[in-house]
DNA sequence: TTGCCGGTTTTGAACGATCAACTCGCTGGA
DNA sequence: TCCAGCGAGTTGATCGTTCAAAACCGGCAA
């Protein structure tokens, strides 16, 4: 059929250097720098790349501009999997937006006992140009080595340990909190405890500080309950009890997570109350879980913080700010007081 | 220090050549064919590789050997996704058995609505060598496309629609619901009904005949109660209620997925009885909603079948024949009669 | 005519590895 | 004595692309 694949397999820039009767240079010109290139001698070799459907060899041009246009992405084995898949439906939405920034994604599982080697074997075997953090931990070893080697980076999360940083989006928990106090407050509920994870976690802390300055926003002085507990839910159950004995009436218990909300709705239904209607209960991230149990919770805007994490890692100079995106409260039935229907719930699920 | 890195930038195999005084091509093979290298040039140069801290370059090796020993794994963004990360957790698992099969995985997004272009896309940039499917839908064209141009594929998911061919592995839902009505049987429940989707669906097709050929092994004969409804939360749980009035006492529900299930434990609440104690519920997945709601649930084997996956597609000649794996169960409250400290360890109520 | 200019296109080299063919020294059978 | 055969190691070519520099070319001023 076509003289071009004579050579065999896959149809290669010469092949339509060739059936355009120009040189592979000019190709290479056509699809990176058109300007280069007299419009008409461009119109036709478009012409053939499309024809031909050329696709250009990835390894090749990684191997010449030494550059693999990808980026690093680390995930972990089940073992210290959370409740919750903010983690996982973030690496999706990077996937998805990768080819906006003519860039991929790579999955690699480091080494839990050197995660810094696994970083390195990535970076050094050239298959990525730098990489995505998430999950940033207190006192992670990753930001600080990638900076020593000059090692492009962004992340999911700021990093709490070196506020000179730039380079991070983060969605703002605080204000996240904050929403759902005004909402609980706006819907009757008339005392807001706080149940959240022990101090020392900068995520947790920084919720909950957006509680209590809601509160202060709301006129409340003095000592408000709170309650804490570790991410486990028969834990998170027995302090939420503990909370509600010290509520009164028309109260609302604000969570750090969904899980600890969980054990909230539990805790209120083992006091022979009805979520919503006698506790409010707001958890955070959205999850599953949250939708299943017509739990109202804080919702991450997760897909447009992997589109700024690509333009921070990709044009690093047009966006050098750090960027704190606002949350949005999904509200469901265990925030609405006036149930109707209860069991059923009037709040529409999304998908 | 090292007159190796005279060069400039990367350390390369000539560096590690100069250092061990060897030509290149005996470092190649030092590191690719061991044997074919005399034992003490070999340790000379291996120190090396070592002490340099020598990765070969990716790029360069994939360009050569017309082969990228990684892999495409499909991922969708937010919309279609089910209740339930069994595919998240997958693309873990295959992440995390990569480097066992020195292979990497590649997440890619294809267009919703041009799939295959996606493929040919990823395909001809020589990114990947093949693909891993999951999620296999009926009429789906994916296998059809792979399999006219020879590219090597496997799927988590039988390709229901060409039993001829033998690269997949699964999970056998037939025998995980089986197991699940033994499990009820032998827990004391008299009557076990089904909640699944309605019929047409492989998946569901098969888990459904597990619950059938479980009562004939029981030897319930005659008309078994079921109940249908797609995957969704209300009608799960209208369905559900419709279920439980045609069961007598002591009965239980084994559902197609836990969001029937999720659905099954609203209708028993909503009927006034307690999960575990008066209606066994049992769902399939095992997915963190499951965990939240102490529901018993058929649990997926993700490890390994992403292991398996990895053999079928790198070594297909040592594992050819297709592999079903066994699934677990996950004994929660949700099937236990005797709910001894309940209201703790018993299964919490939706709202 | 010559020289130079700017835009356009082509040619040689290189990225870092592996494949294929070759060299070298040695052994052993005819 | 000769040379085939073997093990160990080397060298040249190559994968497909882009960079850098050179070549081409029509036009225009000197």
């Amino acid at each position: 059929m076509q003289a071009d694949e004579s050579r065999g397999g896959r149809t290669t820039i010469v092949d339509v250097a060739e059936a355009a009767g120009v040189s592979r240079q000019t190709v290479s010109n056509a699809l990176n720098r058109p300007h280069k290139v007299a419009p008409d001698t461009l119109e036709r070799v478009l012409r053939e790349v499309e024809r031909l459907r050329f696709t250009p060899h990835a390894s090749a041009q990684q191997l010449r501009r030494q550059r693999a246009s990808a980026f690093g992405f680390e995930v972990n084995p089940s073992g210290h999997r959370r409740l919750g898949h903010i983690l996982d439906e973030f690496l999706v939405e990077l996937t998805v937006s990768a080819p906006a920034h003519a860039s991929h994604l790579l999955a690699f599982a480091p080494d839990p006992d050197d995660v810094i080697a696994g970083y390195r074997q990535t970076l050094a075997s050239g298959l990525v140009d730098g990489f995505v953090l998430a999950d940033t931990r207190h006192a992670d070893p990753r930001p600080q080595w990638l900076i020593e080697h000059g090692v492009p980076f962004v992340s999911f999360g700021r990093v709490w340990d070196r506020p000179e940083l730039t380079r991070w989006v983060d969605v703002d928990g605080h204000a996240g909190v904050l929403g759902a106090v005004r909402h609980l407050a706006a819907s009757g509920y008339r005392q807001i405890g706080w149940l959240g994870w022990p101090s020392g976690s900068p995520v947790g802390d920084d919720r909950r500080r957006g509680w209590a300055d809601g509160l202060a926003e709301l006129g409340v002085t003095g000592e408000a309950p709170t309650a804490e507990s570790v991410q486990d839910l028969d834990e998170a159950t027995g302090a939420a009890e503990r909370l509600l004995d010290r509520l009164g009436p028309d109260a609302a218990i604000v969570c750090a997570s969904d899980l600890l909300a969980l054990g909230a709705l539990r805790a209120v239904r083992n006091h022979g109350l009805e979520p919503g209607r006698d506790v409010g209960v707001v958890g955070f991230d959205d999850t599953d879980v949250a939708a299943a149990m017509q739990l109202t919770s804080v919702h991450q805007p997760v897909a447009e913080a992997a589109r700024i994490a690509w333009d921070l890692l990709v044009d690093p100079e047009t966006t050098s700010a750090p960027v704190l995106l606002e949350p949005t409260l999904t509200v469901r039935a265990s925030s609405v007081r006036d149930s109707a229907g209860a069991g059923r719930s009037s709040v529409p699920e999304p998908p």
